[in-house]
DNA sequence: CCAATCGGACACTAAAGTGT
DNA sequence: CACTTTAGTGTCCGATTGGA
């Protein structure tokens, strides 16, 4: 029972914390990539934002300006994993004063929700209430109810079997889900396109900005083959380059806690980043979707749990005591592009990160 | 206000289908 | 035969209803 029992509706499984140094790791200006010591920390977490480099780089330091600062790129609360986030941290005890990509934390839309978890088998009263059971006998709701002696497991049926089905739809299972076919054959005209693990296309040039991990980076947009990667099609994929805009072009941020300026709006195209996945349906979220043609759930419920309590024998007892999984999100994001909300200093944007000062 | 009810989303997992 | 996909079945969330 100790098991599941801690979770807070507000708190997500935090990220390993790094040691808040950004200073011993200056990237060199010009660097395309300077990753931080090898182990020091998770790699898909703790990332240096490249150094644009002016020979090739729009969005590098206009002639005579001084080179940008070097961004630390640290996960935040709330980010999609393997999201890396151009930005110095916070310092401690804050956040940042914008949503995060690709789901803000203003939208009711994503909250990391951790899976509900369930009893491999409640005991009949619980089943017949529809309500939580553990695994002990009697179960905590029983017991609460004065239920104990009938406390028992249910029996489940056995599935059928002999249940011919059509043939299986491959998924395609690449790190890089880019340029495969996905579910090549969708009868049904399901989703026939399978959607990058972050959905969204990484949004750059933007201040701040996030984008997908190496793996999913969009390739240089100079013709350079930068990092590592590119070469060869064979080896597994490596960083690539991404650029912050100059401050000189696009102002940066104003101090943590305090509001943008103004909503930022779409910078002039330096950097395209790659089309978005155009199916945002989650892979999971199909269960639901379709009719379910034989849903069991004939049953005649029972007169039990509460019900059998009769008389309120056991007074005070609710059922919504304790633990809340605190719902907000199937497990499956949704992969939406072009969702606006609103920012907290009274901006506006889009779930893909887009910000980018007026100039 | 609170407990009981219950529709349906979600989780689990076994069976069917596929790849090697 | 290992692995993947599909879907049958159970769990239980959360909105609704009804009684005190
Ligand atoms: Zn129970
Ligand atoms: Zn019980």
């Amino acid at each position: 029972m100790a098991s599941e029992a801690s979770k807070s509706p507000t708190e997500q499984p935090a990220h390993p914390q790094p040691p808040q140094a950004i200073a011993p790791y200056p990237p060199p200006y010009g660097a395309h990539y300077a990753p931080l010591p090898p182990g020091a920390y998770p790699p898909p977490f703790y990332t240096f934002a490249p150094i644009p480099d002016p020979n090739h780089d729009p969005n590098a330091a206009p002639n005579g300006a001084p080179p940008p600062q070097p961004y630390i790129m640290i996960p935040q609360p709330g980010m999609m994993p393997g999201m890396v986030y151009a930005y110095a941290p916070p310092p401690p005890g804050q956040v940042l004063p914008y949503p995060p990509y690709p789901a803000p934390p203003q939208v009711p839309t994503v909250a990391p929700r951790p899976k509900r978890k369930q009893v491999k088998m409640a005991c009949t009263n619980c089943a017949a209430a529809c309500k939580r059971c553990d695994d002990s006998r009697p179960c905590e709701r029983c017991q609460k109810y004065g239920l104990g002696e009938s406390c028992v497991d249910g029996q489940r049926k056995e599935r059928k079997k002999g249940i011919k089905r059509g043939p299986y739809k491959r998924k395609a299972k690449s790190a890089n889900g880019e340029g495969m076919g996905p579910s090549t054959s969708g009868p049904e005209g399901e989703a026939s396109v399978v959607p990058t693990p972050y959905g969204a296309p990484p949004p750059e040039a933007y201040y701040p900005y996030y984008y997908p991990h190496p793996p999913y980076a969009p390739p240089p947009h100079d013709g350079q083959a930068h990092g590592e990667a590119a070469a060869n099609g064979s080896a597994h994929p490596v960083p690539q380059t991404y650029f912050p805009l100059h401050p000189a072009v696009y102002p940066p941020y104003p101090p943590y806690g305090h509001p943008p300026p103004v909503p930022y709006a779409a910078p002039p195209a330096v950097i395209s980043p790659p089309p978005p996945d155009a199916n945002p349906k989650s892979p999971q979220a199909a269960e639901s979707v379709s009719e379910a043609p034989s849903k069991s759930k004939k049953k005649t419920r029972a007169k039990a749990g509460e019900g059998a309590a009769k008389g309120k024998a056991a007074a005070g007892a609710s059922d919504t005591n304790g633990v809340e999984p605190h719902d907000g999100a199937p497990n499956g994001y949704q992969a939406t592009t072009g969702q606006s909300f609103e920012l907290p200093g009274g901006g506006s944007g889009t779930d893909t990160g887009h910000m980018v000062s007026p100039v």
